[in-house]
DNA sequence: ATTGTTAAAACAATCGGTTGCATAAATATA
DNA sequence: TATATTTATGCAACCGATTGTTTTAACAAT
């Protein structure tokens, strides 16, 4: 119960017989400040075991160093490893990062942004989660010219940063992929519809098909809602049990590939021979499952360094957050064992 | 750039001609402000989108409803899932989350320590990383009566709170399940020593063997550095290529426990008849491999929750942080197709 | 009508830095 | 030596909420 007192730039001021301004403007090493009078309190703050109160340097500011961050859930592993990503780069340039998730709930979403708002945080970074179809919650930030960067699952209406990859162009090769190693009839497993990111896939899934002379069969192609083992088993099963089976397929994520090779196999379906099997995300549960499976891969870490990096620019040169600045990063085609029909990569 | 000006207690107390104290009262329903006052106080703050900005109540209460975490990275399925848990546990009770990663470098470990504290955060949550074997730099928070919490990996000597599973018995346990399948010569991938949770699953798996009868063998025991996926796989190279190779591994993580399935399926040994694995942590990856990890489930989830709640109480009942309230919570050993010697579970 | 009691609201200090402006001291210029 | 200029430091207000201590008002008791 007995506090150490903390010592503040006023018993610095006490004891060195400096001005508390004196202080404070040696301790950030600003110019106006002779050379000895900065050493000396420097070395002094050092000795009496000084601690800035960084809440109240933010108190005058009005804006702290606090980096906020929405997600739908923290324990997948594409978002921890862009959280990673985020704290890395916020870190190094002496920022925080507080967190929030959503449990994917829109009510939560909006409770959050409110939290994050009130904490004064100088920039957010948002992937949205699955209810969300509004995004009036984010506008109080714009107001007060705090810079969003919205990361994966953008909002289409909302003018802001953007860090994302090129869903389209990966949903259309990892298609191509597949008819390149001779698949026919290619189902696809397509997240919700209204998140732009699954939106794309489908699309480029879509047009894949058709750019190689493929028809297109709406029958192959399932809305999973939550993208799940379980609701991948079922739709494999159904796929598999049709009079007309397909013969690949393009799921939006890994979890949902995974059970489909798992169910493919139950099923005496060999993969890829019968069924040629790509994901999305290269989970570590890709590189696991047997065969293993092809995916596309995410650059996580790095969207979640460069949305840090947007936010730190914006502040140092005072941008306007009503702005919208888009940056698209490449994804990579990785091919394993459960899509290699001709070639005999492992 | 142009920022709409934020409407704070004074401009509320200004429009209703009440005092700022009032106001303040009354937005926190405070006893002695009367029921007429304080309805048409919080009508007024939410017409005028009046938002209290915590960061000025933080400064007076030399105090931030922020509650820190300190682990060496975020994205392990179980760190993801342990800070989930803490994130919707403090959320509920109207805290931030602050996160921090080591990346296992102590030099950012003490770095982290010192910006979380001059955050004056209300607490801190802490699981230790590889490289750390002091723990000098988590003092200042004790003298100011900040309570820390260890999770998982924690230290031996420094009082405070611990949230633990019980290691000893979970490696006792483990290894006796190996036994009871009919293993022998049962192998360890134990981790770095220096590390309670792993040395006390070493030590509950050296027992183990004692107990029922069976001999300890050194050269069956190795402290892989990482306990990662390419050091498992070398590691178990060596082990099936001894004279007598073991017919069993407790290894100490999934990670490694798959990388030895792997390689003996690789190898052309058999799993579970020849080699039967468990491994620890029930990361996503055990239940996928073939044939599934039998392995040692944590509940990371509620370890956070419980966590969380340990630095709400502190504070909310004034205690003082130089305690050592130990909180042990069960494990689970999860038996699937990797250890399934003799009966015939999937 | 006077004093006592209670309820409701105001006053003013405080938390710990930050910063525009004023001032003092030191140096340069005329 | 007097004045202009530069350099270094101090003064004081400010950020927005909280809270112990009055003060004022209203009502009850005598």
């Amino acid at each position: 119960m007995k506090k150490k007192k903390e010592v503040t730039i006023y018993d610095l001021a006490e004891t060195l017989k400096y001005s508390p301004s004196t202080i404070s403007r040696a301790l950030n090493n600003h110019k106006s400040i002779s050379q000895k009078a900065t050493k000396e309190i420097q070395a002094t703050a050092r000795k009496m075991g000084y601690r800035p109160n960084s809440i109240a340097a933010s108190l005058r500011n009005k804006k702290s160093k606090s980096i906020g961050i929405m997600i739908a859930r923290i324990n997948r592993p594409f978002v921890s490893t862009l959280i990673s990503g985020i704290e890395n780069a916020a870190r190094k340039a002496g920022h925080n990062v507080l967190i929030s998730q959503s449990n994917d709930l829109y009510a939560n979403e909006v409770s959050n942004a409110k939290a994050l708002y009130d904490s004064r945080i100088c920039g957010l970074i948002v992937s949205l989660g699955m209810e969300t179809k509004s995004t009036e919650h984010f506008k109080p930030f714009l107001e007060q010219n705090i810079p969003i960067v919205f990361v994966d699952r953008v909002p289409e209406d909302f003018n802001s940063y953007r860090v994302i990859i090129d869903n389209y162009s990966a949903g259309y090769r990892a298609t191509k992929h597949l008819i390149e190693q001779g698949c026919e009839r290619i189902a696809h497993f397509a997240g919700a519809q209204h998140l732009n990111v699954y939106n794309l896939r489908k699309k480029g899934y879509v047009d894949a098909l058709i750019d190689h002379g493929l028809k297109v069969d709406e029958s192959l192609i399932i809305d999973l809602e939550t993208m799940g083992f379980e609701e991948g088993k079922k739709s494999t099963k159904m796929l598999l049990e049709m009079d007309n089976p397909p013969d690949g397929l393009f799921s939006s994520n890994d979890t949902a590939a995974v059970s489909a090779i798992l169910t493919a196999k139950e099923k005496g379906v060999k993969v890829p021979e019968e069924f040629a099997v790509i994901g999305f995300n290269d989970d570590p549960i890709a590189s696991i499952v047997e065969p293993a499976l092809s995916t596309v891969s995410h650059p996580a870490m790095k969207m979640g360094e460069i949305s840090t990096q947007r936010i730190l620019d914006h502040s140092s040169r005072n941008l306007d957050a009503n702005i919208a600045e888009i940056t698209m990063l490449d994804t990579q085609i990785i091919v394993r064992a459960s899509s290699s029909k001709k070639s005999t990569i492992k």
